[in-house]
DNA sequence: CCCAATTCTCTTTTT
DNA sequence: GAGAATTGGG
């Protein structure tokens, strides 16, 4: 079957019209298809539906398959080649940006089919992204036919998904399971610490989640956990995963991290299990691995036997401890190919571990290495200002990409007074770009550090009317309305799902406050019953008011009433619509005033086409075995699973036909991808690298390597911008500029304007209104606007500044105290008489200080 | 006992 | 500036 998502529309895009492979990587590969006479029997079924079948097939504009492995190699480098080649011994195939590995990966897959007698059966592909894994397989499928579709290309929760849910039995939880994403997770861990009379000051939920999840990743369960818990912290740390693992368990859920962690488990203690997987799956592929943390490592590893770790486990009589274990041992490791760029690894954070890719020989001792350094995407001035920054950071394998095309022109500096400015500058340039013909609007791509930051780029973009989508952000599926409405469709699904459950309960509004909740909560804990069971039996609550368990009871026969609907066997989209009509949610919404809540309703519109077009296209029905556990297609199961595990990433538009629209989104989001024009903004330090990573070296060089991803996106042009004054969370701050623009060399950039305009306001901040931020030096773009110039939010604070200068400060300043002695700014925060800095007074320590009180003087 | 207004706290990045 | 927790009003 296809990857999970694959049909599903998203909201705000068109449906990415097949065959239209987005232009990645690389030069196009043979425009004329090979002849048909030349597809070997065997390769299309010869019944005469699969001939109508193929038939259809072209028609509908797929190019006719590659079979000749003569051609899957044309036009490809040395290493590229040998890469899709190579056999024999585990492969890590390091592939610089841009230099070809989505093309290598997708012709080794078709060379196995072709070449090498594999059957798609056999193959195995993991990406990170759905979108990633449906790229994948329409390559793969452009170049040998349909029989693509019975290969495995899909992320490492889907795959891991799809296990779990044939072999649920052994674990014991059903098939029909929920997966909780981090919203869920973040409800449960809640509901759990205050099951545990946790002061939640002193042991946050949020951060147990984090740990939580953090431990999941590193494959410690609970027991483990609890074992090894030393201090206090770590005691209730444990505690509180105990518990939470017990509610998933009793919700029937498996949270994201879990979905991992235990198809691990699974593989190594059902060893016939593993046989079963090991025997399927001859040649397994992973993109991306430099983001691969330690359980999918496992994962990987179980999967394809062959590591050195891997021994098979013998008693101490030298026998293999049971039958099946010997058996297992036998089984020739599968062909692993594993494609990453060290360079690349920005997800550290949640776990990945550059280990993973830089240990791999040590891992796999028989390993081959390929190194692609070509690049088929970049200028080289681009290439070159990526090489500079990406040297600084230690530890790290030497590699330098190179291209035979052209040094290009310069990249673009432009420093504005604040955020608008940045803003503008950019607007006006994407008109100028657009009006001289040199890019449409869909070639190019804004990137900031974090979501925050595409706000003032929606307001000037709406303002000035240029086209754009938000990738990321408050994501469509995490939006309360949506959340609320999957809400009940999870209830109707899996009635035990007590996270929902109680998130709809008393929303609309119905009477059934914290209270009562509590009461339902307290009979389910005295008669060890679920939450959903004690409500059914409200008049067992103790101390409830009649006008609350009547409430709840009108709340059960609502619910009864729409699982009848269910149980008729209506589709997603008519239980959808069921909900928002019988639940009173859309009644609410539609009587109410705020103008916010017709947005709400165009969400809950958007939701359900969503479930209507998959209604009418569920996708394919997974053949034989994959099918096991599986929910049945066109479900509602089966629909909010789709749902469940949908990513950012998901959500880029295509390169459709015509103008397209401007991408914005996060660095992270932007890796794997590439755009002729691309804008890096926010370029200072407290952004960009961010605050939290200026004082560590090892979280700096993840940073680094951020800054690495966006600066090789761009294919011709690259934009670098960075604002002197941003408000940030409520307060305006000055940031200097970031410390990777330093570490580009000067030569390559043309700074289109400089600082100058935009020193800091002089002490005490008199405030002539055109001191610190001026008209945009905009020159004449069609659209541009003064009104905007914000009103300097520091002018009216300024004011009452009169009786004390402020000492203007900037990171790095150095300073005296009169009792702390020298030290040196390390931030600064706020403005006027709200202006505070953090210093360094070095052993004194780091004192954050009023500036209006504070006894400082600048050196 | 429930609800609405008010006051706080956050914000990196995501499957 | 938004969302959650908290407080006072009904």
């Amino acid at each position: 079957m296809t990857s999970l998502f694959d049909d599903l529309p998203l909201p705000g895009f068109e449906s990415p019209s097949l065959g239209s492979s987005p232009a990645h990587d690389e030069p196009p590969l043979d425009e004329e298809p090979p002849y048909e006479e030349a597809i070997p029997d065997g390769l299309f079924e010869t019944d005469l539906a699969a001939q109508d079948e193929r038939d259809a097939y072209y028609r509908n504009g797929h190019a006719r398959p590659v079979i000749d492995p003569e051609q899957l190699l044309a036009g490809m480098n040395d290493p590229q080649r040998e890469a899709v080649l190579h056999h024999g011994s585990p492969l890590l195939i390091v592939a610089g940006a841009g230099s070809g590995k989505t093309r290598v990966l997708t012709h080794r897959i078709a060379y196995l089919l072709a070449a090498r007698g594999a059957q798609p059966g056999e193959i195995l592909a993991i990406t990170f992204t759905n979108k990633a894994a449906g790229e994948m397989r329409e390559r793969v499928e452009q170049l040998v036919g349909p029989r693509a579709r019975a290969m495995w290309v899909s992320t490492f929760h889907s795959a891991c998904v799809r296990i779990l849910r044939r072999e649920s039995k052994l674990l014991g939880f059903t098939s029909s399971f929920s997966i909780y994403d981090s919203a869920d997770s973040q409800r449960l861990m809640s509901l759990v610490c205050r099951d545990l009379d946790l002061d939640p000051k002193q042991f946050p939920p949020k951060s147990f989640t984090a740990k939580v999840s953090n431990l999941k990743n590193e494959l410690i369960d609970e027991e483990t956990y609890a074992d090894r818990a030393a201090n206090p912290m770590e005691k209730k740390l444990a505690e509180a995963y105990t518990l939470y693992q017990r509610r998933l368990r009793e919700a029937n859920a498996l949270d994201f991290d879990d979905i991992i962690m235990t198809t691990v488990n699974l593989l190594q203690a059902f060893p016939d299990v593993a046989e079963h997987y090991r025997r399927r799956f001859r040649h397994i592929l992973v993109d991306e691995y430099q983001d691969t943390n330690h359980a999918q490592y496992t994962l990987v590893r179980e999967l394809s036997g062959g590591a050195l770790s891997d021994a098979p486990k013998l008693t101490a009589d030298g026998d293999f401890v049971n039958p099946t274990a010997a058996r297992l041992a036998q089984i020739s490791p599968a062909e692993l190919c594993v494609v990453g760029d060290a360079d690349q690894s920005i997800y550290a954070f949640r776990g990945a571990t550059i280990r993973n890719i830089l240990q791999f020989e040590e891992d796999y001792p028989d390993a081959t290495t390929i190194l692609l350094e070509q690049n088929y995407r970049s200028t080289q001035t681009i290439l070159t200002a990526a090489n500079a920054v990406i040297e600084r950071n230690t530890n790290r394998r030497k590699k330098n990409l190179w291209t035979a095309g052209d040094q290009g022109e310069r990249v673009v500096g432009y420093v504005a007074d604040d955020e608008h400015g940045e803003a503008q500058f950019i607007a006006d340039e994407i008109d100028r770009l657009t009006d001289e013909d040199e890019a449409r609007p869909g070639d190019v791509a804004i990137f900031y550090r974090t979501n925050a930051q595409s706000r003032v780029f929606e307001e000037v973009f709406i303002r000035v009317g240029l086209p754009y989508k938000v990738v990321g952000g408050v994501r469509f599926y995490e939006r309360k309305e949506v959340r609320d409405i999957l809400a009940y469709l999870r209830v109707l699904s899996n009635p035990e799902d007590t996270v929902p459950l109680r998130r709809i309960l008393n929303v609309p509004k119905r009477g059934i406050g914290e209270r009562a909740e509590a009461m339902v909560d307290a009979l389910a804990a005295r008669e060890r019953i679920s939450f959903a069971q004690a409500l059914q039996r409200v008049d067992e609550a103790y101390g409830m008011a009649a006008r609350s368990a009547n409430a709840v009871k009108k709340f059960n026969a609502m619910m009864a009433g729409l699982r009848q609907v269910v149980e008729s066997g209506a589709g997603p989209a008519a239980v959808l619509e069921a909900v928002l009509e019988e639940s009173g949610y859309l009644a609410e919404l539609q009587a109410s005033t705020d103008p916010q809540d017709e947005t709400r309703i165009e969400n809950l519109q958007e939701l359900a086409s969503v479930a209507l077009e998959y209604e009418q296209d569920p996708g394919e029905r997974p053949e034989g075995e994959d099918a096991e556990g599986a929910p049945p297609v066109g479900s509602l199961a089966d629909f909010l699973e789709r749902v469940a595990l949908v990513a950012d990433s998901d959500q880029i538009p295509d390169d459709e036909e015509g103008q397209g629209v401007i991408t914005m989104m996060t660095l992270h989001t932007a890796k794997g991808l590439e755009f002729p024009v691309v804008f890096l903004t926010g370029m200072e330090d407290g952004i960009f690298p961010h605050m939290r990573a200026l004082n560590q070296v090892k979280e700096l060089e993840e940073e680094r390597r951020l800054a690495y991803v966006g600066l090789t996106r761009a294919r011709q042009r690259l934009y670098l911008t960075r604002s002197v004054l941003r408000s940030a969370w409520g307060q305006p701050a000055y940031n200097p500029a970031s410390r990777f623009l330093e570490e580009i060399p000067d030569t390559l950039v043309d700074w289109k304007r400089t600082g100058a305009a935009a020193v800091p306001p002089a002490r005490g901040f008199s405030p002539s209104s055109s001191g610190g931020s001026r008209s945009y030096g905009s020159s004449g773009g069609s659209a541009r606007s003064t009104t905007t110039t914000p009103q300097p939010g520091w002018a009216k604070s300024a004011r009452k500044v009169t009786e004390r200068e402020v000492v203007a400060l900037a990171v790095g300043d150095r300073v005296s105290h009169d009792s702390f002695g020298l030290g040196t700014v390390v931030a600064t925060q706020g403005v006027g008489d709200k202006a505070q800095a953090t210093i360094d007074f070095g052993t004194t320590g780091r004192k954050q200080l009023l500036l209006r009180y504070a006894p400082v003087e600048k050196l």
